[in-house]
DNA sequence: ACGAGAAAATGATCAGATCACTTGGTCATT
DNA sequence: AATGACCAAGTGATCTGATCATTTTCTCGT
């Protein structure tokens, strides 16, 4: 190791996180409670408020806390994870998005086979949640195309498909999330949130690419329904189709690029 | 999204982040390089020192940059990361530990199927120095412990053994995670190694309970075996057991506890 | 050559001030 | 009474400039 003697000298800084994270855990706050002031941890732990404004980057860096500019300091969503996902992450190259979905491939589908064991209520309603708001969501899309037909397509009207695009991934993101989560392991929730999130522009795009929204909810569906009925295997092998056929569409496209 | 609009006010920490990155990425500096100095970016950004180093602490956290003391600003080891460790993660309680093995039993195997496909050959070479790392501490700690029957076994003979158990521990790790990277999928090594990287003192604790150190090595062994002679489903099979086996291992002592 | 000590470079921390944003209350208008 | 404009306090964001601590490099005497 690095340090073999084991004394490890702790920066000031160090110091300052790790305590306030205590100080967080000691009166049991919660993702997106108000925590204090800056001032007022500067003055709690006798040191200068840059310093403290620096450990608190650093936390805000993991998703532990927030920084709200004329609010005050919050908890965060990723407060006490083992697995994150990059906030730095850049644009993955295309390379780099089928290793992604490669990856996802291959741990999905065992995840998968695990919540259709366990099912946690909650994440039911969670999943079927998503999937009612995908339908809404395309069937706003649809409305859309059709008065599209009549009207000139204007950019404006291009521009609401492309939100809708993008909320439409959004949710299906979630829906294989609420199926990690499903799985009652939070571990493997986080480490499939972390490989789902990442960079939900670029995702839009492998939606863009792989264009047949109505088939994606459908297997969504599928697999929800295996899961519900408990069958692992089904649930398992659903998935799998799903997540390798939209790398097969990916791959596909990626060779025979169009527009 | 959460902003509909679009238009997201990017606060000046957001741009000197994705700038200062974008820095490193245009000069192609690579993990250890040195990069520039807290002034010269100050300068060179037109904003002050403190902001800057709000800015690179954030960066630190994710592993991009590194901060030395007396020395400059590096390049970290985790630069261009999707997947990361949380650096502030709380020690795991036992539930956390068995649920983060559990997800490591489902993810590796298949890992360990596909790297038995792919096999990369600098990946071959460092699992196989893996394992000899691990032999020779194994016979170093038998020789120690050879000695301690004879001579009164002291504090100081303690410590060391206890460092000799953290060495393993991380040599161990080191494994699963160089199996991770003979599947050539840079996306899948780095979910493994933040699922192992975790909290090695407490991966140690891990190590401590499973004991038998030589049984660990020889099942390592085996699976590197199988991923030599590219033989993916006996590479997935004693995968799946040595993590299950570790698991079992933990779980009883968890139910009967000693010492 | 070589090692010790000085000097330079650089990160760490501090202090106080000013600007920008959010929030809640006040109060006039309707 | 409900509504909306305005104001003020709280709070984060950023700046300026300085001082301390650590590392690295250079210099110099032996």
């Amino acid at each position: 190791m690095s340090a073999p003697g084991g004394v490890v000298r702790r920066s000031l800084l160090d110091d300052l996180a790790t305590s306030m994270l205590t100080l967080i855990a000691d009166r049991k706050l919660a993702s997106g409670d108000q925590f204090e002031s800056v001032r007022s941890l500067a003055d709690r732990f006798k040191v200068a408020v840059p310093t403290v404004r620096e450990a608190l980057r650093r936390l805000e860096a993991t998703g532990a806390v927030e920084l709200r500019h004329g609010s005050g300091v919050y908890v965060g969503r990723h407060i006490g994870r083992l697995v994150l996902p990059n906030p730095l992450a850049p644009p993955p190259s295309s390379d780099r998005l089928i290793e992604l979905l490669q990856a996802r491939a291959l741990i999905e589908p065992p995840v998968a086979a695990l919540a259709a064991r366990v099912r946690t209520e909650a994440a039911l309603h969670r999943m079927d949640k998503d999937l009612t708001a995908a339908a809404e969501l395309i069937a706003a899309a649809d409305h859309a195309q059709l008065a599209e037909v009549n009207m000139d397509l204007t950019a404006a009207a291009e521009l609401i498909a492309a939100a809708d695009h993008a909320q439409l991934a959004e949710v299906n993101m979630d829906f294989h999330r609420s199926l990690a989560q499903a799985s009652g392991n939070a571990t493997l929730a986080e480490v499939v949130e972390s490989v789902t999130v990442v960079n939900v522009r670029e995702q839009l795009e492998i939606l863009h690419l792989h264009g047949d929204r109505q088939a994606d909810l459908d297997e969504h569906r599928a697999i929800y329904e295996a899961v519900l009925a408990g069958d692992p295997d089904l649930a398992e092998l659903l998935t799998r189709e799903h997540l390798d056929g939209v790398l097969a569409v990916i791959n596909n496209r990626l060779q025979h690029p169009r527009s």
